[in-house]
This record gives structure tokens, sequence and C-alpha cells, in this order.
DNA sequence: AGCACGCCGACT
DNA sequence: GTCGGCGTGCTC
């Protein structure tokens, strides 16, 4: 075997393939599949994973693997394999779906640099060799950035200067500096009589050393005894002590005490649910469990207790949990139950931190991974089970490429280990409960909540009514009213807005001009914080206009509401009222989340308000007070599964409320309380809703009854964009079955995002074996002018949203 | 994706 | 004649 099949770093669609290399005999039995590796290509040096070993190929000549970069196989033999099921399943490159299934420390960062050719430095133009006077390598990048590239260029021509490609890794180990005595404790002694009376740090460190012998962190050393690096310097020249660095893991969540808890007694219901479980854990089967929960029915105990037969069991559980429930009380759990045997991967973690949980997998020192999307691919290689935690959650389909659903790669990693898949949820994904019901999956029940607590009690406010009687304001009587009353009793609400920034735009009340992003078709957000109006988009940041540039009027106004808004208005009409606001703008720094979270907890604020991100995972037992500031902001969105969202949102917020001894009460304010979603949500009644919309979906032919895929296709030429959309949308209609239907081509709900058009065509089909293969010819078709970046063709196969 | 190679128009 | 623009094709 003394040939690698290699899949290089380069995303094309004219490399998506293996190519060989020949392995040097210092390497053979080295190199294995699923290690990362250096290799030539072309003039340049890239990574790339072997994928696999051989002994012929049909080339005469290959080149050689340069360096291997991994002493173990970052990928093992199952996760190739899922590599080349999530290329085929979401039509990506094979290196895509490679580098998603591994931290970003992993993957190569790319550098050329030139230096002078040895022995050539006379020959070297004047002007280039005055650029490396005071250097030795100048990176290209930087020869790009001054006008006289051309002259470096030329050098390079006539081989006076030599290009060199660095493959480096993103990848850093932490290390800390240790020290450690060289001799005994009665030679530390004895010298230390030797010292010089001058000497009284270096005699008080040999001192510390003879009291607590054995190596010690410089840093705590020093701390110790009020030494300076100097004096353990000093005592190191003279071998008395050794300094070393030795690598560590960063710990996310270092100083922190977790009292180890035991399972919990579970109520009768709870125990019926998990039996089925432990038997399918027990027996190695691939059951596909739906454990359909109403909030606060103990799911949570349910999957530790799975997860604790696993493990006993001496096999390993994937944990996931949506990334914004991933919060420090959710982690807490967990590693109260499991202690040290626990590894956390989510967006919070640094590139270094997400690493080295990752080794904690892969070196087999944890047994259960608790993480969001990505940490479905943890290389474990005794998989126990998989649990999904709100399975329903759009964040579990990554929307960029490689396309996939969590729940997807879970089903088909726990057939390849043989293990049961828990999906959990109080609004099962419409998709989830037909399959429940259609027997594909296991339906387990919890229809009551623990600690005997009621459902919250849900009313829902006509805000249209409140207007006619007089009130502008945005919050109602009745929940103005309520939230006075929680107030004086000293207990806490929560206040859902599902939007950020203040204004969600701007207006001239003159002429009525909306000021839109230059760059995207959608109006410019005002933020307070800046004082500025900004693109949720594409990023674009510009100052709040004085007169309106279409007509010339000073009558520039603010529409609609964010969380910054109603923040002022509370500080206006409760002043005495201590809130916390919770969105993107104010959890964006490290760690705030969790600070926020805590001070809330700590009964330090009264109410908590913020976006989306509060209506997941909050157990508090405070709570008595949810209110929904504006429940349709959701329901009117292009997109089939907008009632899905609402019903799904307002159900789990209202769940906040009341989990404990005290009662809780949900206070929705809507402008559509006849919606079905709205009002469903406010009796929680899943089952209803799940009818409700079925019918609706059947009749409009979509999933769960049919399958949808997404072309989206972008220009920088509107005319363009349409043209090759309809021509795209004509292939494909021409290639599938009767029975499938191909909509469009229309305008993207944005239609224009960074100076590209934007337009789409949405395919609905139920069985089409050849779709995949009929896309995969459209790519290559049109592959030229993606190549050039002039147009852009994403598929989505089963898209969350339709943007 | 890069990068080399090659073909064409514009300039010393 | 040569420089440099970009279209074309290749990378084990």
């Amino acid at each position: 075997m003394n040939i690698a099949s290699v899949i290089v770093d380069v995303p094309a669609k004219q490399t998506d393939r293996e190519f060989d290399y020949s392995i040097p005999d210092k390497w053979i039995n080295v190199v294995k599949p699923g290690m990362r590796v250096i290799v030539p290509f072309g003039p340049r040096m890239v990574q790339g994973f072997v994928t696999g070993l051989k002994n012929e190929t049909e080339l005469k000549k290959l080149r050689e693997i340069k360096e291997i970069l991994d002493l173990e196989p970052v990928l093992n033999e199952e996760l190739l394999r899922l590599g080349n099921w999530l290329t085929d399943e979401t039509m990506c490159f094979r290196i895509t779906a490679l580098q998603a299934m591994l931290p970003a420390a992993l993957k190569a960062k790319y550098e050329k640099v030139l230096r002078i050719h040895e022995g050539r430095k006379e020959l070297v133009d004047e002007r280039v060799r005055a650029a490396f006077r005071d250097r030795k390598f100048i990176s290209w990048k930087d020869v790009l950035q001054e006008d006289n590239a051309a002259l470096f260029q030329k050098q390079v021509q006539k081989g006076n200067l030599e290009v060199i490609y660095y493959v480096k890794d993103k990848l850093n180990k932490k290390t800390v500096r240790f020290v450690e005595p060289l001799l005994t404790s009665e030679e530390l002694a004895q010298y230390a009589g030797t010292l010089a009376a001058s000497a009284k740090k270096q005699y008080e460190v040999l001192q510390f050393f003879i009291e607590n012998p054995g190596k010690i962190q410089l840093r705590t050393l020093l701390e110790a005894v009020k030494a300076s690096n100097g004096t353990i310097k000093a005592l190191a020249k003279k071998n008395i002590l050794a300094e070393r660095d030795e690598e560590i893991y960063r710990d996310p969540y270092e100083n922190r005490v977790f009292d180890k808890t035991s399972p919990f007694k579970l109520t009768e219901e709870q125990s019926a649910a998990l039996r089925p479980i432990q038997k399918s854990i027990k027996e190695n089967s691939h059951d596909v469990f739906l454990l359909y929960g109403v909030t606060g029915s103990g799911k949570t105990e349910i999957y530790l207790q799975a997860i604790d037969a696993v493990i006993k069991k001496g096999e390993e559980a994937i944990m996931l949990v949506p990334e914004i429930s991933l919060t420090p009380q959710t982690v807490k759990r967990f590693k109260e139950r499991f202690g040290e045997q626990v590894a956390v991967m989510h967006s919070g973690l640094s590139i270094g931190e997400k690493y080295d949980e990752w080794r904690k997998i892969h070196r087999k020192e944890v047994k259960v991974v608790v993480g969001a999307r990505s940490a479905i691919f943890a290389p474990f290689e005794n998989l126990g089970v998989i649990i999904i935690d709100e399975e329903h959650e759009s964040s579990y389909k990554q929307e960029e490429t490689p396309r996939y659903h969590a729940r997807d790669v879970a089903i088909q990693r726990a057939n390849q280990h043989n293990c049961p898949v828990i999906l959990g949820s109080a609004t099962p994904a419409l998709e989830s409960f037909a399959r429940a019901k259609k027997e594909i999956y296991q339906l387990l029940t919890l229809s009551k909540r623990m600690n005997n607590s009621q459902l919250p009690q849900v009313e829902i406010v006509d805000m249209r009514e409140e207007l006619r009687a007089g009130n502008r304001s945005m919050f109602s009587e009745n929940l103005f009213a309520k939230l006075k009353d929680r107030l004086q009793k000293g207990e806490q609400t929560v206040l859902l807005l599902n939007k950020r920034g203040h204004s969600s735009f701007v207006m001239c009340r003159s002429c009525g001009l909306v000021i839109n992003c230059p760059n995207c078709d959608i109006s410019l957000t005002y933020h307070r914080f800046n004082d500025s109006l900004k693109c949720h988009y594409c990023g674009h940041e510009e100052d709040i206009p004085k007169t309106c540039p279409e007509c010339g009027s000073d009558h520039i106004r603010f529409f609609g509401t964010g969380t910054q808004k109603v923040e002022e208005e509370l500080v206006k009409i409760l002043p005495e009222a201590r809130v916390i606001r919770m969105d993107v703008d104010t959890t964006s720094r490290k760690g705030s989340h969790e600070r926020l979270l805590n001070r809330f907890q700590e009964g330090h604020a009264d109410i908590l308000l913020g976006t989306q991100m509060i209506a997941k995972g909050l157990d508090f037992p405070n709570i008595t007070l949810v209110g929904v500031l504006s429940a349709d902001t959701m329901l009117h969105l292009p997109d089939f599964r907008s009632s899905e969202k609402t019903f799904q949102l307002l159900t789990q917020v209202s769940g906040r409320a009341g989990r404990h001894k005290l009662a809780g009460e949900v206070v929705i304010q809507t402008y559509t309380p006849e919606h079905y979603s709205i009002e469903l949500s406010g009796m929680q009644d899943f089952d209803a809703f799940y009818e409700r919309e079925m019918h609706i979906r059947r009749q409009s032919l979509y999933p769960p009854y049919y399958y949808v895929a997404l072309i989206n296709i972008s220009h920088e030429d509107l005319m363009k964009t349409a043209a090759t959309t309809e021509k795209i949308a004509k292939y494909v209609s021409a290639g599938l079955s009767p029975e499938a239907m191909v909509l469009g081509p229309v305008a993207s709900p944005i239609s224009r995002i960074k100076n590209r058009y934007r337009y789409q065509c949405l395919i609905k089909y139920k069985r089409e074996p050849q779709l995949k293969q009929l896309l995969r010819t459209l790519l290559e078709h049109y592959q030229q002018e993606t190549a050039q970046n002039h147009l852009q063709i994403s598929i989505d196969l089963n898209p969350q949203i339709m943007m």
C-alpha cells in the first residue's frame, strides 16, 4: 500500500475527486485513511484528506505526499463514509463535507511568500532588493498591496525570486509554563545554604519547593512567593530548576464547580417513556423515538437517564441542543450529572476551545458531548444514543453548504452504530410528528408537567381593539396591569419581541420614502446604540439623514418596534422596573448571554426583554408572566412554515411561565387573534394545530406530503438572473415526472443582496429518483459561469427557510 | 481555487 | 516587436 487517494482542499467542481499520491517509504504503514496530509497540487501545496490506500494506479507518474499532519486519523472509517453520504445528500463537494465534520482549527491556512533565490542576490532588481533589505520573506499578499507587484512577478519569472507555498494549521495548542526542581528536597536545602545573602528571593523559591515538592505552574509559583520571572530564570540557569511548557486544554468551564446530581425519581409517565428507550439501548436497535412532551414535562431527565444507561454500557452519547438554548443552565445539568465525562461544543467557544473539546472526544476522554448542530459529527466510535432536543428548531439545518439537517445526520449515524435516536419537543416539526403517526418513528408522549404544575393560563389580546379604545402604546391595558402586578409581588416577567434593533425602518413622512440599503433590497434598521442605520444582510452602515434624500423634508420618522424601543418605553411607563434586554446586540460579547441570565436568575431584574433567544430553555421558578408583544411578526413571512413557526415560538415562550410552584400567566398581543396558529397556541393544543396545519399542507402540496427543493440563482445582472432562472426551471421541469411541480422563476423575498439579484424556483415532488442527478447535471452545465463567479447557483434540498 | 499557457490588441 | 489583458484548461 504505497499509494494514497487524497481529496484536496480545492472546493471546485473539477477537483472534486480523489487524486493519487505516492507514499514515501518512510511513511508506508504510517499514512492511514482519515489523516490530513500536505500534497503538491500543480505549482502549490494544499491540504488534503487521505481517503484510501492502494497499490496500483493508472497514472504513470505520481507525486509524493509532502507531509503528514496527524498522528492519528482525524476521521474514522464511519465518518469518512458519512462524508460520502453528506456529499451525496446535500450535493456539496467532498472536501466541503469532510471539513464540515471537523473543528475549524484543523482547516488549513495558506500563505505564499517570496524569497531571494540563493546566490542570485546580485541579479535581483534593486528596487525589489530594497524591499528585502530588512527581511528574508515577503508575503505575496503584501506585494499585491503595492503598486509595483509586476516588478516582483518578473523577478519570479526570471528565477531570481523563489516562491514558497506554506500550508499552516489554524491549530494552536495552548501551553502553560511549568517549573520543577531538578534536585531532591535535601539537595535543595543544602544548596539554599550556599546562596549569597542578597539572593533572598531565590532562597524563598527554594524553600517553597522544599515544602511543596514537584512541578507547579509558573504563574502560581510567582504569585505564591511574590517573586519575578528573573528569579526563576536565574535558578534555571544554574540547573536547580527546570522550566517546561506543557500543553493544556482550554477549559471554558474552568473555575466552575458542579455539584453532582443523582437521577431523579421519574413520574409514571416519564418511566413509561424511558422504558422503550432503555430497551432499544440494551438491544442495540436503531429506533427513532419522538419524545413529545409538553413544556416542563421533564424531557431532560429522560435524556439524562438514557445517557446514563449508555455510559454504563460503555458507550457514548451525543446530545444536541439548539444554539440559542445552549445556555450555561443546560450545560450545568449535564455537567452536574456526568461531570468530567462531558464535552461541550457551541459557537460561543473560540476556535481553540472548540478544538480542545473535540480532542477530548477524539482521545476518548469523554463519553458525552452536549452541543449545537455540528456536534452531531463528534468522532465517537461506540455511539449508544443520539438525542436531539427541541428537534423542530430550524437551527438544526445548516444554511450554508453543506446544507445538512442534523436530524438526518443523526439518523444516518445511529443506523451505522445500531443505536437509538431520541427526538424531543413540545412542538414537534410537522414532518416528525407525521412520521411518528405513520409509525416510522416511535411516539412517546408526556402530557403532564412535573411538580404537578399546570400549563399557564394564556390570554390573547386583540391589539386592534386596544387601538380603537385609544391605547396607542405597545402594551395593552391587560399586559400593563399584569406587569405592574408582578412588579409589586416581586415576581418576574419575560417579554418577547421578535425583532432586534430600535425601529424596523426609517421613513420620510412627507413623501413616504423608506431608507433602503444601497446594496440590498431591504430597508435599513435604526440602531440606537451608535445612532445609525444598519443593513442586517450586508452590514452596510450609514448615518441617519437629517433631511429626506428624495424630497428634502425633515419629517424623518422611525417606524416599527424593536427591543431597544420597548426598553425605552418601559423606562417611561414603569420607571421602577429593572429591565434586562437580551438580543443580538447585547449578547454579542463572549459570556454576556450567561451574565445577563445570571443577573435575571439572581433576581437583579424584574423584566427580561428579548428576542427569540429567550424563548427556550429558561427554567426560572420566579417567572410567572410571559408577554408576547406582537405575535404576528413571523406570521406573514413568505414561507409555508410561517404558521408552524409562530405556533412553536408562542407555545415555547408560554412554557417559560409557572414551571414550578407559582402559577404562570401568558399574554399574547396580536393583530390577528383569529389566526389558528395564535388561537391554538393560546390553548397549547399541538394536536389540534397539527390536524389543522396538515390539512393545509395537503391542500397546498407542501411537506410532509411533498418534498421541496429550492434553487437559488444570483447574478449581478437582473436580466441575466431572470433569464437563467427561467432556463433552469424549464430544464428541471422537463427532466422530472409529471407529478413534480416547478414553481417559478420568481424573485427571492429579498430580491437583491450585496448588489446581486436573486431569483429562485421551487420544486415540489413526491418521488423523483433522478432528481439529484438532474440537478448535478444542471450544476455541471453552468460550471463555467459559476467558476467565474458571475453566476451563483445554490441548491437546498428540504430548505428550512425560503429566502 | 490558483496558476500557467496562449492568443489578441496596444504600445515603446 | 513586446507587454499585458483575459479566456481555457489542468492539477495525481
